[in-house]
DNA sequence: CGAAAATTTGACATGACTCAACTGGAGTGG
DNA sequence: CCACTCCAGTTGAGTCATGTCAAATTTTCG
């Protein structure tokens, strides 16, 4: 199991020592994903938050329609888990599935919260990285609210320049709440500008 | 100042020790704020994060046409700022204004890295906190991309019944995403069934 | 290669906004 | 206590944004 990845990006919020890297990685479990294989879905308790090595995830909502909405994507030095029902240990109503071949670190709940315990950093670390996923999440909720379906389609090409290259169309137009024609259309109304 | 109901907010958490109580009760600032009156504007730094102890405020961004869109509000026990600037340091493109005379208990982003760093502790609370509030806007994010203005607006009365008689449907309407026309049509359809 | 998924297109339906007008409180000052 | 203003709420007509459905085409991946 290679950690020097998920030590690094410890490293951007505060550097870790030895006895806590020994902790952090008895803790991870390494583990392979296929191509459109789940690590959660509906109705199962998110028994862990997930480090992406490499590849890329989705995270979404089934709606009483068949119809998927993506709340979040997470690629290399993300995370991803449904925290609600991780904390909450209630069954969840979301689903992660992976977009590619991917590698990912977990850590199970009783794990993370021994390692809260031992190393306080910890708490301090993940408070960081939660503010920010936060702050972003409440630019989301502002887009959402108040610009149109193109805006929001651009603002997300100029937020996420590297996910435009990597995911599908159909994606795209989940995760900015329309439908996949709609989005064409749009797209034919901005290239014609 | 009372600082008992900010002990027993933090004490639903981890209860606190007459330590901590005292350096944090060094830390707040009492201030009473009139109805109308601003503790943040467009352009200036979100200098503090504020507990309400009474009262009612929101947070909302002004568009280009001058149209505001409701962020949050925060009542009783609740907190608000513009986290973003808070810790970028950098201007907010945000208003947080009462709803109603408020008093609310102040704390610096100097003085509250002095408390994360004498105790540890209060990392573990607000990232707890966040981690509530983080959970409650993916929720937020869901509905604004998968469901109908009607939807978001039942939705929200069952989700805040104590802010349906307390604030006006003009504010409801900018928090869901929609005019204040469209909302009256909405109420008048539900009423009607 | 072949099946499944992604993308595009068009016709039509519906959700939501705009604007203007009107109504009815809730303050406020004389 | 009245007249006044201001703001919230409602209503309706017209318009624009976005969804629905179906079909054709292209791309992707196993």
């Amino acid at each position: 199991m290679n950690i020097t990845q998920i030590i690094e990006h410890f490293s951007n919020y505060t550097p870790l020592n030895n006895e806590e890297i020994e902790c952090l990685e008895s803790k991870l479990t390494e583990r392979k994903v296929k191509r459109r294989q789940f690590i959660l879905q509906e109705g199962d308790v998110c028994k862990h938050i997930s480090f992406v090595v490499s590849g890329c995830f989705k995270m979404y909502k089934v709606d009483t329609k068949g119809t998927e909405h993506n709340l979040q994507f997470s690629i290399e030095n993300g995370w991803i888990a449904d925290l609600g029902s991780f904390h909450s240990e209630k069954p969840s109503e979301l689903y992660i599935e992976a977009l590619e071949a991917s590698t990912i670190l977990q850590i199970t709940r009783p794990d993370l919260i021994l390692l809260y315990t031992n190393f306080p950093k910890f708490d301090r670390i993940f408070r960081v990285l939660i503010e920010n996923a936060f702050v972003s999440l409440q630019k989301r909720v502002l887009q959402n609210i108040s610009s149109t379906a193109e805006e929001r389609y651009v603002d997300f090409l100029k937020t996420y320049p590297s996910l435009f290259n990597r995911i599908s169309n159909v994606q795209i137009a989940s995760y900015i709440g329309v439908t996949p024609e709609f989005l064409s259309k749009i797209r034919k109304n901005i290239t014609s500008k």
